[in-house]
DNA sequence: CTGAAAGCGCTTACAG
DNA sequence: CTGAAAGCGCTTACAG
């Protein structure tokens, strides 16, 4: 029944032309190679009568080169990261790459399979949220001199590309835009996570409380998979700490639990508790009342993932110079973290 | 700088034994091709001591598998689908298998060139959510006896397994549910789609109504992508059918469009109009009122979908007989369809 | 029990 | 301008 398909040397035989003149013509050599114009034609012909087509299987055997770019992200259901897939997905197929993407549960040992795997099959191209302990993984594939970017967050031991967003920067004026609106009593709510980003967003949380001489107020918590329910702990959290007059979550997953806690606490906010969420959501905005988040640059930094790793594919002698790139966060103010029409004015 | 990996006939020179006896006993066949146990553990200790792992693309193009099954969605940035990719990406990994997935945009020729490249790949399995007009495409997997499953919708036109829920029999109850709230004007809020599911929804909507004595309100909008934001659309609809006290939305991204319409006309949930959505949504419990949902069973589909591929991949022989699974929906009452409270009960 | 050899479907250095 | 042949790294029918 499977009908067995088209291969090059079908055409060659129906020709009595060689499989190298095919090829050289299907990979567009013919001029190179002066092949006379009437062959091509001859030969084109009969590639399209037949349908052929050639197997990239056998291919990327023979090349080394596949055309498909792979991507790792923490979790593929979290909505920044199918985002940013959908968008890289794009992009790449305008440009004549596939893109095939994973999830890799922030687990180190299913990072490392995914990298493996990708690399057997022989990949072109990596992009990669990295969890923390794959720096050996990553290591091989950069003595391969293969292309390869992280984003997200990087690995400081590496020397890699990657794009990141302004994670310090963009939680220091979220801060401050609470302290602004005259929150004292400000808590920052985050995973107790090693990883880049966490670290960062933290050190801007410090750096506005303490230019702002207030106190921090800090809660970790343990990662336990990011579609986990983190309600209770913030629930407890918030109701133990009852002066808290603002609350900033460092995760979008940690931001839903924190509303549900929140919610079930019976605290309205903005007026008993405002609220800042890093990551928006396509929900915030609908929200009563809707809810600040720090949006991250989606778009451009989908962009430049994947130019970073068409230029690596392309252009391997410059494949060695890492190309950092930090990008703004931008502060979408909504309801949730406006107090100020409520607060009177000194003066 | 690139390392040349480890190939079988390293292994073979090292031991001065054949390549074949060599993918003999890689491959678990040592017994049965009665190979000496210590000629297995010499060539096995060698293996691992040179980190020797088979070249998948080698072995591809010789046997003919992949070890890998393809899943084609309409959008992965729609969490109905984020889910369900993870959810069958979780098992596949369980079995052995990879999962690769794509975007289909919902577009004929995207899909056509999806299936096309996955089959060019030699994919071992195929989960789509068909596009119309993608018959064709897909009849040739079939006539290929490729392992093939549908999801989410069906061709009708096409014997091929599909795993879908029950879109006519868990419309007809919601809106029973608001009728049973009291609702005299339902509106439904659909795309003007062919799709079996849209269509199927429909039906259950007008059998409703029907049975109640009640007139259809019908809105089709036109489908301009599932990023896109319908707001306008139905900002105008509901602003002309004043009278409407209730409506339901075909599509997730439907009801979070029309809640911004809702919310921008200053309605009130539920009071001035009830509301019931069609895939549920991680805020739709929080929000302020929680949105009442039928929620699909994304476990259940996940696994029968992976099962039927399974199955069909081990078992080509009863690969011809169709298997089409409907599995029943929930209807999540939450406050945005509960009118009841505040209507005066007869007696 | 084990091996030599063909073949999966390509590409490319080499030769003419 | 064009072709014969080697080779990418496997698996497997065949032979002994």
């Amino acid at each position: 029944m499977k009908k067995k398909s088209v291969v090059i040397g079908d055409i060659a035989k129906q020709l009595n032309v060689s499989k190298t003149t095919i090829s050289f013509i299907i990979n567009g050599k013919a001029k190179e190679k002066r092949i006379s114009d009437e062959l091509e034609d001859k030969v084109m012909r009969v590639v399209d009568e037949l349908g052929y087509v050639p197997s990239p299987l056998a291919k990327s055997l023979r090349t080394g080169k596949t055309n498909i770019i792979g991507l790792i992200v923490e979790d593929i259901s979290n909505p920044f990261f199918a985002l940013i897939a959908r968008k890289i997905e794009e992009r790449a197929n305008n440009n004549g790459y596939k893109l095939f993407y994973c999830s890799s549960e922030n687990d180190t040992k299913k990072t490392s399979e995914l990298i493996r795997l990708f690399r057997q099959r022989q990949l072109d191209g990596y992009i990669i949220t990295p969890a923390a302990g794959t720096e050996k993984d990553i290591n091989i594939l950069l003595n391969e001199n293969l292309p390869v970017v992280l984003f997200d967050r990087y690995l400081p031991d590496i020397e890699a590309n990657y794009v990141i967003v302004d994670n310090f920067g963009s939680t220091y004026n979220a801060i401050n835009h609470f302290v602004e609106q005259g929150c004292k009593s400000i808590a920052f709510i985050s995973l107790d996570s090693e990883q880049t980003q966490m670290k960062e967003r933290l050190i801007g949380y410090k750096k506005a409380i303490s230019d702002n001489n207030l106190k921090h107020i800090i809660k970790k918590i343990a990662f336990r998979g990011n579609t986990t329910n983190y309600t209770e702990e913030i629930r407890s959290f918030l109701k133990t700490e009852t002066h808290v007059d603002a609350v900033f979550f460092a995760t979008n997953y940690l931001a839903i639990s924190g509303l549900e806690a929140i919610v079930s606490l019976q605290k309205k906010i903005p007026d008993d508790i405002g609220v800042i969420a890093f990551d928006d959501h396509d929900l915030f905005r609908l929200f009563a009342p809707s809810i600040t988040a720090i949006a991250q640059p989606i778009e451009q930094i989908s962009a430049h993932l994947l130019d970073i790793i068409l230029n690596s594919i392309n252009d391997s002698a410059n494949i060695q110079i890492a190309r950092k790139m930090v990008l703004p966060a931008n502060l979408i103010i909504r309801r949730s973290s406006l107090k100020k029409e409520r607060i009177i004015k000194p003066e």
